[in-house]
DNA sequence: CGCACCCCCTGCCGGC
DNA sequence: TGCCGGCAGGGGGTGC
């Protein structure tokens, strides 16, 4: 599920509840994600402080006493994170939960485990997400021109290739190539500077507006405090085929791209 | 290099 | 009603 805006509405919440805490205790019920919680994890944090959080791509980092230690948290597919009452009995799917010394507790939940959460060493990001973060001034249509360079890949598989542009997941790159008029399988390294301007452009346009939004919630992404983002209801293409364009008398169709489906208005995108 | 497949895991939905 | 296949916003690996 969650992709840059939804990763950025968790960050923000993450910013306003627990920068100044202190991590009290470290509860792990079950360690096997993407890749298994370090067994020491609650004595590597405990007694520390959360001094700032950060985001880049969909990756999460709470950074604990100033950098002495950073958590990278990644939400996979399913993952969220709530703040609770620290009363609250933990629920099924409630992997890790971070007691704070404000009475709460920090709860990492997620049906299906492709969430991971590891301390991570200072400054090093995790080999994936290591792309242009698209919200961050170096996004721009030289760079992307640079990237694609004489490459043949479509510009959707670039556009989500984690190690190119870190936070784009299938939902918003389908709406990015509609807000820009692209078809998804076009060859990267053909697009025109003025096509890669419109993508750039789109990115922002379609991230900021996400991110106003509380980001998408398709089934089972919620806020920090449990809420439901809002802009599901805006998309142009995800998820629509068969409906009509929003935007022409087009009808979206679905195809499959890298795998993954792949939705565009045949019409007003080419 | 780029893709077509696999895998990981649970939940939900539609068809029978 | 129940079972089964397909699909889902993530990433990683292999082989062609």
């Amino acid at each position: 599920m969650p992709e840059l805006p939804e990763v950025e509405v968790v960050a923000a919440a993450l910013r306003a509840a627990v920068i100044g805490r202190r991590v009290v205790e470290v509860v792990v019920r079950e360690r096997r994600l993407r890749r298994a919680v370090p067994r020491d994890l609650p004595q590597t944090l405990r007694g520390r402080c959360v001094t700032g959080v950060s985001r880049h791509g969909k990756l999460l980092r709470m950074i604990l006493d100033e950098g002495a230690v950073v958590l990278a948290l990644h939400l996979g597919m399913s993952g969220t994170l709530r703040l609770r009452r620290a009363a609250e009995p933990l629920e099924r799917h409630d992997h890790v939960a971070f007691a704070l010394d404000d009475d709460h507790a920090l709860v990492f939940h997620d049906p299906r485990r492709f969430g991971l959460i590891r301390p991570a060493p200072v400054g090093d990001p995790l080999r994936q997400n290591r792309g242009l973060d698209p919200v961050q001034d170096g996004f721009t249509a030289e760079a992307l021109a640079t990237l694609t360079r004489k490459r043949r890949r479509s510009i959707k598989s670039t556009l989500m290739d984690q190690s190119l542009v870190a936070g784009l997941g299938n939902i918003y790159v389908n709406e990015i190539l509609a807000t820009a008029g692209i078809r998804p399988g076009r060859a990267s390294g053909r697009l025109s500077r003025r096509e890669h301007e419109a993508i750039v452009t789109a990115t922002r346009t379609v991230l900021w507006a996400a991110i106003e939004r509380g980001g998408s919630s398709i089934s089972d992404f919620r806020h920090a405090d449990g809420k439901s983002g809002g802009f599901q209801t805006q998309f142009l293409v995800y998820d629509r085929a068969g409906e009509p364009c929003r935007r022409c008398r087009g009808v979206i169709r679905r195809r499959v791209l890298g795998g993954r489906s792949t939705f565009y208005c045949p019409r007003c995108q080419r």
